[in-house]
DNA sequence: CTGAAAGCGCTTACAG
DNA sequence: CTGAAAGCGCTTACAG
């Protein structure tokens, strides 16, 4: 019983052509006749079916979005901001998850090809980058929020890891620290590089390499961490976790060995995820804007949707550092 | 440049209607002219339009999920089981949110109206729960994840409430705790009701309902009820408190009223949200099946829509006590 | 300013 | 077992 456009044609004594002309404001339009048909539009509660019109146009009006998993603390808020800008602008969002490896990929390519959206956003899944270069290659519009610091050859939003991490180090040398130390993500991540340059070049001498452990990202990987540079028993008195979790799990191992934070010990984490604030002490940490990150990828596809041409450098929003107890201001 | 399925035909050698035929496995089709159908399929990659083939059979092969906001903790873990059980199923996921108000309600109503998808699934946002019954009496196929008790009139997947509260009772009691108190969520809030008497019926008479505060589900709020409890003088041993956030604050204002949990004061919360295993000492809690909720809500919509007759009852998905060390075992 | 007709890419009776 | 044709609900040249 959906009332279709033959059928606000008919009730308002018009043609198709002129319904679907008031609808989409295109063309001239008698005042009175589109009055009219605008009359029966409201009586009727019409909306023209998002399919047919998808098909007609050969656009979907929908975006779609792939990313790794749903359960990372800041996916929520990457996923708002998209989801904000997009539906402000009348855009569906279709979601896809890597939950399940390669059947996910399956049947996320099958959208792809049965043209479900207009565009692509996306946190990269693992081992995916050559893919999605092939799919933007083929012509798709696509934008990554780019949290691993890829730097890929397509646009992206990423944020300031280097310059974070920087003002990390800076906190830590105004409050008279001197011997830093540094829980890394994994080597293979761009966004631990640029971290881990960004802090060396802050901290310049206050920073001893040898003082540096590699973690996964996890808290226990970063307690771990945080037990193998005591156990070298080198003296240091502020750390830099290249995230929170981690950094968590640095607060615990610290604890365990005796050391009170921040008085022996200054710890700053990244991301500021929601624990942060009520871990003990809060913890201080360098602000990864997460809702900013997918509001800006939103409008850059958007953007290249309705034909603007994206840039070609990656579009980086900024962190900032979020002082809490583990590393209290001067 | 996209291959249609007249292009396939006309490779093939049959009809349109034939090339529909392999593709859907309907009616009987020359074993091998099937084969020759295949393998142009094969070799141009052909998939059909999502779009045609919903306009022609009426139906997306999408579901829609709308929910109140993406920030909340658990939030992460229902969509998670959602999308995994669309996607295994071939079906695509439109996300809407109620961030923003009003306006967020206008275009999700308008997706609704224009048959964006076949079936919902939600969350409910707040004051919707009279616009979501219209919906389903209108036709549309709904069930509704439901975390505060709302026990809707329509289909709806819940969590047991109740005897979560009564395990964490329970638990309290095996310890030798005597005297319980309560931190709870707003009053007007279904899961805050069952909670209530669950705890309430398996504690007994260990159980004063002076030892009672209100909070609203935030850490903050979840402080100032244990401050509030605190300042009555008297004298409790355990704690319960209707969420995880809020148990974070009454381990904050234990700590800073000078009590030491657990040997003080135990305390559980609800929930299990990825904070809890982290807090100090780590949070005893009632697991809610975040995920397997959202699996359950995805299984049923999609009976539905193959024809099923949902069940008039909620299906209930039951808690499960994590015993850590702010209640530790026995 | 307005409408008839073709077309978007499928599915589905219907006929053979 | 197979195909021509109509139909799903729109949009868009084209003609007037």
């Amino acid at each position: 019983m959906r009332v279709t456009i033959a059928e606000v044609a008919r009730r308002a004594r018009v043609s198709k052509t002129t319904v679907s002309r008031v609808l989409n404001n295109k063309g001239d339009v008698d005042a009175a006749t589109a009055i009219r048909v605008r009359e029966v539009i409201a009586a009727t509660g019409y909306t023209p079916s998002a399919g047919a019109v998808g098909l007609a146009r050969g656009r979907t009006q929908t975006v779609g979005m792939l990313v790794p998993g749903l359960t990372w603390p800041w996916m929520g808020d990457v996923l708002q901001g998209v989801s904000d800008v997009l539906e402000a602008r009348g855009y569906g969002l279709l979601l896809h998850t890597v939950n399940r490896g390669e059947q996910s990929l399956t049947q996320f390519q099958r959208h792809v090809s049965a043209n479900a959206f207009d565009g692509l956003l996306l946190v990269e899944p693992p081992d995916t980058l050559s893919y999605i270069t092939s799919l933007h290659e083929g012509g798709l519009p696509v934008v990554m929020i780019d949290d691993r610091g890829h730097h890929p050859g397509f646009p992206s939003v990423a944020t300031s890891n280097d310059k974070g991490a920087a003002d990390a180090a800076a906190h830590l040398l105004t409050l008279g620290r001197t011997r830093l130390a540094m829980v890394t993500g994994p080597a293979a991540f761009g966004c631990t590089r640029d971290r881990t340059a960004g802090f060396h070049g802050a901290a310049a001498n206050a920073f001893d390499p040898a003082l540096t452990a590699e973690g996964d990202f996890t808290r226990d990987g970063g307690q771990a961490a945080i037990e193998e540079l005591l156990a070298k028993n080198v003296e240091f008195d502020g750390v830099f976790a290249h995230n929170d979790l981690m950094a968590v799990g640095v607060l615990d191992g610290l604890r365990a060995a005796g050391r009170t934070v921040p008085d022996d010990v200054a710890v700053i984490g990244f991301d500021d995820i929601s624990i942060a604030e009520h871990t003990q002490p809060a913890l201080t940490t360098v602000r990864q804007p997460s809702r900013e990150m997918g509001e800006a990828a939103a409008t850059m596809l958007l953007a290249h949707l309705a034909g603007e041409t994206p840039p070609e450098e990656p579009l980086v929003v900024p962190t900032s550092l979020v002082i809490r107890e583990s590393a209290p201001a001067v």
